[in-house]
RNA sequence: GGGCGGUUAGCUCAGCGGUAGAGCACUUGCUCGACACGCAAGGGGUCACAAGUUCAAUCCUUGUACCGCCCACCA
């Protein structure tokens, strides 16, 4: 095959996807007895493209499906997309609105071809997208929100939920966006910080004998205030409640009321209330149904000042009729004061616009009922966060959540199943046909023109891309499902609803058993990523520089628990080197003749100490990587992979392999066998975090049988038996050798490519052998010339101390004395400080009383081995000078 | 106003009762036939602050200070 020195990810990324698509794999097989493993794709917008979270998410739904895939579980990662209502119709009418025309213009009909045509359009570039990740979901499955068969699901909840009273239609107020003239819930009201004003108006007494004065930061709404308020207990107001006052400009007359809604102690202690045009307003009104406060509504629907203001307010954009009111204020000497305010002012999460407190009728469905086996579910654990602190976030909003308002006004959606005749009355049901049957053939029927919010498809997702209402055998064996991984920041809009939904709809089993809750990817300096604020990374650029492993690779390590990810070039850069690492470690391989060499080979038959050991580390960062996955730590996971390759098998174990691989000695063949099947083993293990470049190399490194992919391998299973804890603690010890001897070499100015003399002194039998069976080892890795046993130390020559062996090295030509001294008093000082703080411990009563008897005998153990080696870099500072 | 999270090496972050860790960056050597996207050896931290619990605290408790999120109607 003869590989290239570096390795281009372009070249291969394409090549393999293709290849896994086309193989099938990704699919889920609903009639094996294998063990499901579930997970449900959040669903992208079905018009957008891929930013940093969504690799992020994906990347890691798609670890835990090759992962599970490997393990032999019949794995469903199931796609699809959003049609994700308010969001593809503002990009549409947009479009329109380019081209000169307008929804309005079109029609309903029209504007909906539109809508599809665009949708068929950009439709595919996400999950083209999600295909250069590397994701492998069971594409042949992959759904879209407005389907026929999720369209009927969400038909089917609406009805039963509307017949349960679980679902119904209020007239109450709304959160209203002016500029996309609709509905939105609460969740997708974001409230600014804004420095306004605090308008300070007085309302003169009806009798004439003085004024009130109140205050607010909506002078517009003035035109339909139906009263004022004070605090019951409110000394300086008592004597008013009863009274009225009127309104200015429209001399309106108005009562005073008590009621606790309002701060003595805040503005003048004195409120208007406009019950159509502020929640807590509309509260006071419910609280006072005998004061006779009007409700009026001020505005049409995109924020004009309706036939309700007085003519020359009529047609007035709002904030032009704050002003206009203002001065008007002042005409008539009623204006008190302006102050500066700052303010939460609610604005559209979509529009950006300020949005108003509206009165409408809208549908509802009952959330407060919903809610309840949904908390229960998590109280009880049958479904869990992880990071488990998210529970918290969950019960606050779930134990306090209001009606959710599910209508929009708009045309992108699904259209909502109710149908009126013409005296208003309504008929729910599925189909038209039903509603006309119940309604009475001869009746007219309109269906309401309003849709749903997209939440409340995606709040079926989990069952209804399974096939429900249907029993379908997908739905049977998969809907448990096993995971959700998502970013908190829908935690309210979609997986508390899922929870709602899917526990009321299935039989009050949770949808999902874990929550995983990653992490909002940021930019370097931990800002939110936003394409006004242009740090804006973009995954495919990334995936261009670096190559698709390595972004996954970051996405992985960087998923640390509880933590935001502050992304940043460098370190993709390093794992970028990890996988060339990789791909280098296997060019060495291929020219040592060490690939396909393990056909039959038993790990548990080896006999040579350096692949005993490095099987069991092999074992040991399995089972490391295994529990890690397992508990959702997939920093720990990506540690633990990468230091088991880096730091054991190519930084040791390849080296040690080098002197007995040229000798071609008895150990020879097994080492090549080793490090044959070590290398599978690594590409094996590393494939669900790295699936190119391991496939790629998998393919490259042996004659592969026809399908014979990593992409459907088996995760390797080791026996404990493998285990060998006298070959870990051999191998430290020549390792501990020969970091010493380097170390001292790079101290003393030792030229790197000299070759030197080791004599050893006060070896025990064991450390003897080890020096022995080693040898070429040493010599190869230390840089030696040769290791003899001594009983005297010749003169001028340098010391090291490991175990309980003296290591010397006659340099005496290359030393410099003084830095030698200074190199052992270092040493010296290194131990004493030790020998301070175990003397420390020991000294003190109550550590020798309190402490376990393990805790202190390891102290005692490491005060004996201090005095040792101190004892011997003493002798060597003195033999220096003799 | 509530709630949550963070504060550990220059940077990004792990660790969370028994001698402080990684990657990157930095310093010094190295063309030792896999790899300079590399190898080797180093330097660098009163683990935000204060009090408490404990034989022992970066880790547990309480409080303080910053930083960041989320929720909430002070007009």
């Amino acid at each position: 095959m003869a590989l290239d020195k570096t390795f281009d990810p372009k070249i291969i990324e394409e090549k393999h996807y293709q290849d896994w698509e086309k193989s099938g794999a990704f699919a889920c097989e609903p009639q094996s007895d294998k063990t499901p493993y579930t997970i449900m794709m959040p669903p992208p917008n079905v018009t957008g493209s891929l930013h940093m979270g969504h690799a992020l998410n994906t990347t890691l739904q798609d670890l835990l499906t090759r992962y599970h895939r490997m393990k032999g579980y019949d794995a469903l990662w199931q796609p699809g997309t959003d049609h994700a209502g308010i969001a593809t119709q503002m990009i549409v009418e947009r479009m329109l609105d380019k081209e000169g025309t307008s929804r309005k213009e079109l029609g309903r009909e029209k504007f909906l071809e539109r809508v599809w045509d665009w949708k068929e359009e950009s439709g595919g570039t996400i999950v083209k997208q999600m295909r250069a990740i590397g994701a492998t979901p069971d594409w042949e499955r992959e759904r879209f929100t407005m389907d026929e068969g999720l369209s009927r699901a969400v038909r089917k909840v609406f009805v039963q939920l509307y017949k349960e009273k679980l679902l119904y239609k209020d007239k109450r107020l709304v959160n209203w966006d002016t500029k996309l003239r609709t509905s939105i819930s609460d969740l997708e009201v974001e409230h600014r910080e804004i420095k306004g004003k605090f308008y300070h108006f007085r309302y003169p007494y009806e009798d004439g004998t003085g004024f009130i004065s109140i205050a607010t930061t909506r002078p517009e709404t003035i035109l339909a205030d139906g009263a004022v308020a004070v605090h019951p207990d409110d000394e300086k107001y008592k004597d008013l409640v009863g009274k009225n006052v009127i309104v200015p400009i429209i001399n309106r007359v108005i009562p005073i009321i008590a009621d606790e809604h309002v701060q003595a102690d805040f503005g003048s202690g004195a409120v208007k209330i406009t019950a159509a045009h502020d929640f807590n307003d509309f509260e006071v009104y419910k609280r006072h149904p005998d004061a006779g406060i009007p409700l009026i509504n001020l505005f049409t629907p995109d924020g004009k000042m309706n036939e309700n203001c007085p003519e020359d307010y009529q047609g007035l954009d709002r904030f032009e009729a704050r002003k206009k009111v203002v001065s008007d204020f002042e005409a008539l000497g009623f204006l008190d004061k302006i102050e500066d305010h700052v303010n939460k002012i609610p604005y559209g999460d979509r529009s950006g616009t300020v949005v108003e407190p509206y009165l409408t009728d809208q549908w509802y469905v009952d959330a407060q009922t919903m809610a309840k086996p949904a908390i229960e579910a998590v109280e009880t654990g049958k479904m869990e966060f992880v990071p488990k602190q998210w529970e918290n976030t969950y019960f606050a909003w779930m134990r306090d959540i209001q009606p959710w308002c599910i209508s929009r006004q708009l045309w992108w959606g699904h259209q909502i199943p109710a149908w009126y005749d013409d005296e208003g009355n309504v008929y729910v049901a599925e189909t038209e046909e039903e509603a006309q049957a119940e309604a009475g053939a001869d009746v007219k029927l309109t269906q309401d023109p309003d849709v749903l919010d997209t939440w409340f498809s995606s709040a079926l997702w989990p069952f209804s891309t399974l096939g429900w209402p249907d029993k379908t055998p997908e739905l049977d064996k998969y809907y448990q499902t096993d995971v959700l991984l998502t970013g908190f920041d829908i935690i309210f809009f979609w997986v508390a609803r899922m929870m709602m939904m899917g526990m009321h709809f299935m039989d009050g089993e949770v949808p999902f058993k874990t929550v995983y809750m990653h992490a909002l990817v940021r930019d370097e300096k931990g800002q939110k990523m936003s394409k006004s604020k242009g740090n804006v990374m973009d995954p495919l650029d990334l995936i261009e520089q670096y190559g698709t492993d390595a972004l996954r690779f970051t996405m992985v390590a960087m998923a640390a628990q509880g933590r935001d990810i502050k992304m940043s070039e460098d370190r993709l850069g390093g794992y970028r080197n990890f996988a060339t690492k990789l791909w280098n470690a296997a060019r060495y391989c291929e020219m040592n003749d060490c690939l396909d060499k393990h056909d039959g080979f038993d790990p548990a038959s080896v006999t040579y100490t350096p692949n005993k050991w490095l099987i069991h580390e092999l074992v040991t960062a399995t089972k490391e990587i295994e529990k890690a996955i397992d508990g959702y730590k997939f920093n720990e996971a990506a540690n633990a992979v990468y230091g088991f390759v880096w730091g054991t098998y190519c930084d040791w174990y390849l080296e040690f392999s080098k002197p007995v691989l040229q000798d071609g000695g008895d150990a020879a063949e097994e080492v090549r066998q080793t490090t044959s099947w070590a290398l599978e083993q690594i590409l094996t293990l590393l494939n669900p975090f790295m699936p190119f470049i391991t496939e790629e190399l998998y393919a490259s490194i042996a004659q592969r049988e026809e399908g014979d992919r990593l992409l459907t391998s088996a995760w390797p299973v080791y026996d404990d038996g493998l285990l060998d804890d006298d070959a870990v603690k051999k191998m430290q010890w020549l390792q501990n050798i020969i970091t010493e001897i380097r170390s001292v070499r790079a101290d003393m100015h030792v030229p790197a490519g000299a070759k030197i003399d080791l004599l050893v002194k006060g070896a025990c039998a064991e450390t003897k052998e080890g020096f022995t069976a080693f040898e070429d080892v040493l010599l190869r890795m230390a840089r030696l010339k040769s290791i003899s046993h001594v009983e005297e130390v010749p003169k001028g020559s340098i010391q090291t101390v490991v175990g309980e062996t003296t290591l010397i090295l006659p340099i005496a030509d290359i030393i410099d004395l003084d830095a030698e001294r200074a190199r052992l008093n270092k040493a010296i000082g290194k131990i004493d400080v030790d020998i301070g703080k175990i003397d420390a411990k020991l000294g003190n009563d109550k550590f020798v009383k309190n402490a376990p008897e393990a805790v202190i005998a390891e102290q005692k153990t490491r005060k004996e081995d201090a005095l040792m080696k101190r004892g011997k870099f003493e002798k060597a500072l003195e033999q220096l000078d003799c």
